[in-house]
RNA sequence: GCGCCUCUAGCUCAACGGUAGAGCAACGGACUCUUAAUCCGCAGGUUCGGGGUUCGAAUCCCCGGGGGCGCACCA
């Protein structure tokens, strides 16, 4: 026997048996409201008034109070939560809907009214169990706050406290409008690799893995750069992806060791036409998805509307520190420099990596923004192009907001005669010692000598946007499941 | 990798050298407008593990483990 009113065979006389047994789980259930959307349409309706809709909702126990012959719960949905109301000659079965916990999922339907005491209320005629919850959670009140739970368990955090689901709901947003943003543009999403031969593109350790058929050990991809381009190269004037890179390192508050990077490259622009960008798009969706482009961020505010402040690498040093800087001065003259900044340096390094250093160490962490710190040394940036008027540096800008580093960009360096010799250079700072120098890619090469437009190149980190937008201090709160050391379990579980 | 802090009931936390407790959850009961419902009752523990000090250890010390924070790493 089918039942009318879910669909489910079987589902019907469930009510009687529920004293006795186990009570049977249908197979689909057909909820035609949200509880969201009722309390947006009722929400004027008076205390102890009918709507005179009858509604079927379905969701999760939040809160249960059973009351001699009435129950009231509070059902949870995505959307929101809404009472059931339970009462004796209207409901089926009251009470075995008094005798479920905490946890269980529940679908029911009824009229909806708002109670005499202001609560907008299913009052319930007939419902069904969609699933118990046989492990019991937090406390009703205050959620799970442990760390441990909350990360490893998120199912358990995203019902039992409420930041997780809108700030989850708040990075979907994001991703889909900044999607929407760049297709608007005429920007085509693609796909490209994860498992690389050659983890180039960026400076970061990578993970290895191996190809059984092929024996090849395999790395996954510390950046998208690399492949995006060869698509400009066959002639894709607007390509992105906003995709998982993977960088072997340690954790923080800002760091995962898998996140998500959007990158786009654009023909025939350049990188100021990337600041332009990266400033609409970052002000859209802050509008978008926080409502104004004045945004509060760790008690502070920021004021993400364009144009955005831009100036040099070698100016911010000079503002912060009161020390000129300039790679004019050489590599001694930046190492007393660096000295009386007291940052550390390491004998390798040449004048770039220096003038990089003083900045990371004493500039960039100061910086509110938003702020296109522009100009980079040419040591540290093997994939953009020479400065047009400032010999040794390059056209590349990072935005920095609320000190931390959002946008990496640059005019992408296409002469590859001049790209081999960035390779080269990186293959001699391997060979001094530094470990995540930029692996030599001969294919990206082989593109380059078929052609790469003057480009535009921007990459965006997408956790940390979307931190920024929903207000959070740790990457792990907008990540669904952040890494975590692998669980150790004992023989209960 | 280094330093500091932390681990007690399912959850959130007390007890800080002297009989391991509370609130919520669970379980049994009462209650026809509740809102963290209320009331009555009943249960609930290898105090992360191991070793040591002590008449006596959740408490102090050592080793190990989990977690947090900071540093380092990190374009």
């Amino acid at each position: 026997m089918v039942c009318a009113w879910c669909g489910s065979a079987t589902a019907v006389e469930e009510g009687a048996q529920v004293a006795e047994g186990p009570m049977e789980i249908p197979y689909r259930f057909a909820k035609d409201s949200d509880a969201g959307e009722l309390q947006a349409r009722w929400r004027d309706l008076p205390p102890g008034e009918e709507a005179h809709q009858v509604a079927t909702v379905a969701g999760r126990l939040m809160l249960i109070r059973p009351q001699g012959r009435m129950v009231f719960a509070t059902l949870r949905d995505w959307t929101g939560a809404i009472q059931l109301w339970g009462v004796a000659g209207v409901t089926e079965d009251l009470e075995s809907l008094g005798r479920l916990s905490l946890g269980d999922w529940v679908g029911a339907t009824g009229d909806v009214v708002r109670t005499r005491r202001g609560e907008l209320s299913v009052r319930v005629r007939r419902w069904v169990l969609l699933a118990r919850a046989r492990r019991h959670f937090g406390d009703k009140w205050r959620g799970v706050s442990d760390v441990e739970t909350r990360f490893r368990q998120r199912y358990v955090d995203l019902w039992a406290n409420d930041d997780p689901r809108s700030i989850l709901l708040r990075r979907s947003m994001m991703v889909s409008l900044m999607r929407r943003f760049l297709e608007e543009r005429g920007f085509v999403e693609v796909e490209t690799p994860i498992l690389q031969v050659v983890p180039s593109g960026g400076h970061a350790l990578p993970f290895v893995t191996h190809h059984n058929a092929l024996d090849a050990d395999l790395y996954l991809r510390i950046a998208i750069e690399l492949h995006l381009k060869r698509l400009v190269v066959g002639g894709m004037e607007k390509v992105f992806e906003i995709g998982r890179i993977f960088r072997n390192e340690g954790l923080s508050p800002r760091h995962n060791p898998e996140f998500t990077m959007l990158e786009l490259y654009q023909a025939y622009a350049d990188y100021t036409d990337m600041m332009a960008l990266t400033e609409s798009m970052v002000a859209h969706l802050a509008r978008e998805c926080c409502g104004s482009v004045v945004i509060p961020y760790e008690g502070r505010e920021l004021d993400l509307s364009p144009p955005w402040r831009r100036a040099t690498m070698t100016e911010l040093v000079e503002e912060q520190t009161g020390e000129v800087v300039d790679l004019a001065m050489g590599r001694d003259g930046l190492a007393k420099v660096a000295g009386r900044l007291g940052v550390t340096v390491e004998p390798r390094w040449g004048p770039g990596a220096l003038l990089f250093e003083i900045y990371e160490k004493t500039t960039e962490p100061n910086l509110w923004g938003p702020v296109h710190v522009c100009d980079y040394p040419k040591e540290v940036s093997p994939l953009a192009r020479d400065h047009r008027s400032r010999p040794g540096y390059v056209e590349r800008f990072e935005s920095i907001l609320a000190g931390r580093e959002l946008a990496n960009a640059f005019s992408e360096l296409n002469d590859p005669d001049e790209q081999r010799a960035r390779f080269e250079d990186q293959a001699r700072q391997r060979a001094a010692g530094e470990e995540e120098a930029m692996p030599l890619d001969r294919d990206y090469l082989r593109a380059m000598e078929y052609g790469l437009p003057p480009t535009g190149g921007l990459g965006v980190g997408v956790d940390r946007l979307a931190m920024l937008l929903t207000g959070s201090r740790h990457i792990r709160e907008v990540i669904a499941f952040p890494a975590m050391r692998p669980e150790v379990w004992d023989e209960a579980e």
